[in-house]
RNA sequence: GUGGGUAUGGCGUAGUUGGCUAACGCGCCAGAUUGUGGUUCUGGAGACCGUGGGUUCGAGUCCCACUAUCCACC
């Protein structure tokens, strides 16, 4: 299991918030770290490889199950592999693609060996278990490989909880034997392919910290908490934060998948979390909400037709640096494709800056001041 | 000047043989979106139907005049 090329180092603490570096065979990563989102392959919205490296990117996020049913994990395997078919050097987390097979799968179609399903792109059936997710990121080759999972709906009952989180504990036992088979196989895209577990259990917290207490014995390479951010309040995410992290191992890095908003984010890292991935930067990006150091701008709206100021006057993204409020809203209004590319690249630069922010209060030990400081400027209005 | 056509929310239009609180697209405004089933979804505001008369129980729909505008002709 133990991983020479592999080191987490715990820089700073400030309560529980961590500051820290990855070191992983594709470079290093400083945390916490925001994941830029990229499905397919790409950021949707067209950005490249280059547009990443413009906006300070440390690790791009892509997806098992979209890029097996498209394209095929062999075909990219037989290509070199995910960073030689983008062409992105840096670190890749792929997902695992639990949370997709649960969001097309029906319930009752769960099994004990995985789960089948029918693809979104042909309705061609699907089997997924942990053995064939482990294939798939392994082909890909991947920095980082995350565990199958069963992510289940934030109403979920008790009972059913306690079900599903003793077979995803199985399912991790068996994600971790069939990763460590496929590492040494001749051949193997990305021999030093770490592996994350994932905590779930809803919002109750004894069966979380169980859980937590389960899989951080199996000294994985890092823990991410799942099964947030679906349905739950604000509330009740951060009080499973306040539960759980605290009995997931320290010298490794955590994770909160699929979260969130900027104010989570904080929140987040105040409670001991590294990582974290969210598609609002790109989504909100795409639909014309953008996000300023001084609140949102709805760059659709005809406030902005002749605002000739920078989307952010305190932003120095490539879009901010160049380009006008007026400009941008005209392209998403005439449809072209350079309006979207340009508020993806805004906001998610707003986010690499966000976390670079975070990491420079931490290293200098404000943490908490700057956040109290970035909520209060995050709820302006503009 | 003559003949013909058209006048409906900011813009473009639909309104059946006159019949319930005048519809739609765009635009505008406001929400939603959290390990992406790829320019999304939901809601809201806004029109005394060019003006003035007339017919009728009832007119955006029919009649008259006026005004504006378009086309053709002189």
């Amino acid at each position: 299991m133990s991983n020479n090329d592999y080191t987490y180092e715990l820089l700073k603490t400030e309560g529980r918030a961590k500051r820290g570096r990855v070191t992983t065979v594709h470079g290093v990563i400083e945390t916490p770290v925001f994941m830029n989102v990229a499905t397919a392959g790409a950021i949707k919205g067209g950005l490249s490889a280059e547009d990443l490296e413009s906006i300070d990117t440390q690790v791009m996020l892509c997806n098992t199950y979209h890029l097996h049913v498209r394209t095929g994990d062999p075909l990219i395997k037989k290509l070199g592999g995910l960073h030689k078919f983008t062409t992105w050097s840096g670190p890749i987390l792929t997902d695992s693609g639990g949370f997709q097979v649960f969001s097309l799968a029906e319930l009752r179609k769960i099994k004990e060996e995985g789960v089948s399903f029918h693809s979104h792109i042909d309705g061609a059936n699907i089997f997924m278990g942990p053995e064939e997710s482990m294939q798939i990121q392994a082909n890909l080759g991947s920095t980082i490989a995350m565990a199958f999972d069963e992510c289940p709906p934030a109403l979920a009952e008790k009972d059913y909880v306690e079900n599903s989180v003793a077979r995803t504990t199985r399912w991790l036992i068996r994600c971790r034997d069939r990763l460590e088979q496929l590492k040494q196989e001749e051949g193997a895209v990305n021999p030093h392919q770490l592996l994350f577990g994932i905590n779930q259990g809803a919002v109750y917290a004894d069966i979380r910290i169980d859980h937590a207490k389960r899989i951080a014995e199996m000294d994985l390479d890092g823990y991410a908490v799942g099964g947030l951010a679906v349905g739950e309040t604000h509330e009740q995410m951060y009080y499973i934060l306040d539960e759980t992290v605290p009995y997931l191992p320290q010298n490794k890095p955590t994770y909160l998948m699929g979260v969130g908003t900027p104010q989570n984010i904080l929140e987040g890292v105040d409670r001991g979390i590294d990582f974290f991935d969210c598609v609002y930067p790109s989504r909100n990006g795409r639909h014309g909400n953008l996000y300023t150091n001084h609140g949102t701008v709805r760059i659709r709206n005809a406030k902005y037709a002749d605002d000739m100021r920078p989307i952010d006057e305190t932003c120095g993204c490539p879009v901010c640096r160049r380009y006008s409020r007026a400009y941008v809203r005209h392209l998403l209004k005439a449809e072209e494709a350079l309006g979207l590319r340009l508020c993806v690249m805004h906001n998610l630069y707003f986010y690499n800056h966000l976390m670079q922010e975070i990491r420079d209060a931490l290293d200098a030990g404000n943490f908490a001041q700057y956040k109290k400081y970035k909520l209060e400027a995050l709820a302006e209005e503009q």
